[in-house]
RNA sequence: GGCGACAUAGCCAAGUGGUAAGGCAGAGGUCUGCAAAACCUUUAUUCCCCAGUUCAAAUCUGGGUGUCGCCUCCA
């Protein structure tokens, strides 16, 4: 598989170092807050990878963190009159619950910044006793121009960042693109540990370094994250991991184009944001998926109401062949063989795997693969039309399936518990049907769409959906 | 000031040298008691503009225009 490397800026064969176990590490959320669709791309998109990965053979061993240590999770502790620690508690529960909504896997590891002060502690210390930082009244801070290789990922010349002048100049910095490894407890703070500089907090960048050397190990397969974190975050994640190892961090960087509001980049600091929460309410977490797919993951992508009717319409669409499919298996009891014109047509169907392959291979183009799963579902919807026998139905559903897993979409089951009162009122729909009482027959199905259910005549029988 | 991305139909979007995938929406049709689903037909002589390279360009080169991003917490 090809993937882009944003250290070369170019799309490289991807080589994992253990091909029976790629390391793979994902910048995680700041959990203050439910998350916003801006966040949910990065972790729709790399848990695409992971599946497709995963789908080829391969072992992942995934690493996505929780920072639970931050200034905006002091001010939440405030506001909503709880402490830090539950801040993050509550916000890495309403995580779980959004991504699981998603279809996003849980990682292999979920590690929490506070669950890992003595390693940052640790690591800290052997940066300032190499030379690479220096404490400065309860602060330490990682001095940029010591590492020789500062700026290779963001392709940033230090001079020209220093002319940017928008970079905040700290008292005790002895350089304005320093940044903090520790920050000394301020006053009224309530999340504070005790280390050789006195009682603080980690800074923000060092934490990632820290956890994926531990879980992952000095050097990585891949490192992702949403392109703002390119500088400089996983700048300062490079030069602070590789002051300390000596090793090539990560061999492979992978960044996520943003979102965008109106052809503007949503972000928390600009407000123009939506909670995957509020999103929920209105379409369920496939659609989101869907969209976030639909789209190349480098690409920026606008959201609007518009271009959620569009994904929900074309899932639907997946949908219903998935479900027409199932209909046709449960409604043959034949146990009959397949015959063999669908022999043959299924192993034309069989070749939209390799094409999805290749889109896949192809630095994660989804939207080219769930193009091929549409051409798929066109070539099954076709083949199946005057009907079809349950084997063949079975080995269509079992493609279509396994092409849509990977990419995380029809996981969510839309046809379980029908209500046997249901049943009852489809078969009296039935009699009237045969009576040619159309009036009735009409009646039961507009009660049963208003309960949720929708009924479908086929000519295998009634099929019953959940909306 | 430095670094970078993008511009393809009404909308979304793939395609990076060989003559425009796919989806949504729209129109017409087949099927159906009516629906729904599905299928068929239809919707870009053309890919922001100009020039160049080439037998051949949406794709390469140069120049323009427009939009957006990073350099500050951010996915």
């Amino acid at each position: 598989m090809k993937v882009y490397n944003t250290l070369t800026r170019r799309k490289e064969e991807f080589v994992p170092m253990d091909e029976h176990n790629v390391k793979i590490y994902v910048c995680g959320p700041t959990v203050y807050n439910f998350f916003h669709i801006g966040n949910a791309r990065p972790f729709v998109v790399f848990d695409t990878l992971r599946r497709y990965l995963e789908y080829k053979g391969e072992k992942v061993t995934f690493v996505q963190n929780f920072t639970d240590v931050d200034d905006k999770i002091l001010n939440r502790a405030r506001e909503e009159g709880i402490s830090p620690l539950e801040v993050g508690e509550k916000y890495i529960r309403e995580y779980f619950q959004d991504a699981g909504a998603l279809n996003v896997k849980k990682a292999s590891v979920h590690p929490r910044v506070t669950e890992n002060i003595g390693e940052i502690i640790d690591f800290i210390k052997i940066l300032i006793e190499k030379g690479y930082a220096y404490e400065a009244d309860g602060d330490v801070y990682y001095q940029t121009k010591k590492f020789k290789d500062y700026g290779k990922l963001s392709r940033q010349n230090i001079d020209d960042l220093e002319l940017g002048a928008r970079i905040e100049v700290g008292e005790k910095k002895k350089d304005p693109l320093d940044f903090a490894l520790w920050k000394k407890q301020k006053e009224g703070e309530g999340l504070a540990w005790e280390s050789p500089w006195g009682m603080g907090r980690p800074g923000w960048h060092i934490e990632c370094s820290v956890m994926s050397t531990k879980y992952l190990g000095d050097t990585i397969d891949i490192h992702a994250g949403g392109e703002d974190l390119t500088f400089p975050h996983h700048e300062n994640e490079i030069a602070q991991t590789e002051a300390v190892t000596g090793k090539p961090f990560a061999n492979y960087w992978m960044h996520n184009g943003y979102i965008t509001i109106d052809n503007e980049k949503m972000s928390k600091s600009k407000g123009n944001f939506f909670t995957v929460r509020d999103i929920l309410k209105e379409y369920d977490g496939e659609v989101l998926r869907f969209f976030l797919l639909s789209g190349h993951y480098r690409s920026p992508i606008n959201f609007s109401r518009e271009l959620m009717e569009q994904s929900k319409n074309g899932l639907a669409r997946m949908r219903n062949a998935k479900s027409n499919l199932r209909h046709l298996i449960r409604s043959d009891g034949s146990g009959a063989a397949m015959t063999r014109q669908e022999e043959s047509q299924l192993k034309q169907l069989e070749a939209y795997r390799e094409k999805f392959d290749q889109a896949m291979d192809d630095d994660l183009n989804t939207a080219d693969a769930i193009s091929v799963v549409f051409e798929l579902i066109k070539d099954i919807n076709t083949y199946v039309r005057e009907g079809a026998t349950g084997a063949f139905a079975e080995r269509c559903l079992a493609l279509l399936d396994e092409l849509a897993g990977v990419l995380g979409l029809l996981q969510q089951e839309q046809e379980e518990g029908i209500d046997p009162a249901v049943k009852q009122l489809v078969q009296e729909r039935q009699a009237a049907r045969k009576a040619k009482d159309f009036k009735r027959a009409d009646e039961i199905r507009d009660q049963l769409k208003a309960q949720g259910y929708i009924l479908e005549d086929t000519p295998q029988g009634v099929k019953i959906t959940r909306a």
